[in-house]
DNA sequence: CTCGGTATGTCGATGTTCGACATGTCGAAC
DNA sequence: GTTCGACATGTCGAACATCGACATACCGAG
């Protein structure tokens, strides 16, 4: 039945994790943009160290849920030294599968009234 | 405004921590019923060891998330030796807080396409 | 009387995060 | 011309949590 049913051996995922998932899976980013982009989604309250960051890129690449999207030489910026990263097929999986724990794992702590009712969104928290 | 002290600060929290505020969330339990439960409405998916549980209730206790609620000699069961807890209000406001954030990151994962489209239910997820 | 389930707990190995440090470039301010 | 902050990548060690294995003990069924 299951085409793929390798991504669910990863979770569950690790908050950084996800998040460098999150950011990639809208388009192509290297480090230092990364980081950028969680801050400003989160409107700064999450903060990725390069100490997390780097050593994770490379685990994501060794297990294959991104690749190297080659190290560009932006004409406009001199040779800058960036190494772009982008999902792969099974990154984007193991996002989906971590999305859908995520979303069981909220609709349970709904049944346990941890939460205000279905759609009603708390307010303060549009974009965390 | 705030009036109580931060449950933020605790968070992210990991996923065994959650599960076992989120069972305490519907009723007092002892450690091996904590186990039980996860297992039970995870349909076997999620399975907390001897190892991760009782450390996690201590830490627990230690910050003030859950109390211990009598060791109950239950009058139809000989003298077991179990210890109940429950939640505390802080405990409350801590898996609160951790559900809205991994609410928020549902609804981000939503934007960027990794899971389907509002209000829409993944089928075979109803409960983990 | 042994086995499986209940019940609590420790231990060491492993993996991840976190903050600090290291290195180097670039443009703007002074 | 040099100092400063932002960009950019990376390593290191300490701290912490998980995980599976092991330890202990009681109980009832077969």
């Amino acid at each position: 039945m299951a085409p793929t049913p390798e991504p669910q051996r990863f979770l569950p995922l690790t908050a950084p994790m996800f998040h460098i998932l999150l950011v990639l899976s809208a388009g192509e980013r290297h480090g230092y943009a990364i980081m950028r982009t969680v801050e400003e989604r989160t409107a700064g309250q999450i903060r990725l160290g390069s100490g997390t960051l780097y050593p994770a890129i490379k685990r994501m690449l060794a297990d294959g849920w991104i690749e190297e999207a080659g190290t560009r030489l932006d004409p406009a910026l001199g040779e800058e030294q960036r190494r772009y990263y982008r999902l792969t097929d099974l990154g984007r999986q193991v996002a989906g599968a971590e999305a859908q724990r995520l979303y069981a794992l909220v609709e349970a702590a709904r049944a346990y009234h941890l939460l205000p009712e279905a759609g009603q969104h708390p307010a303060g928290w549009e974009g965390v």
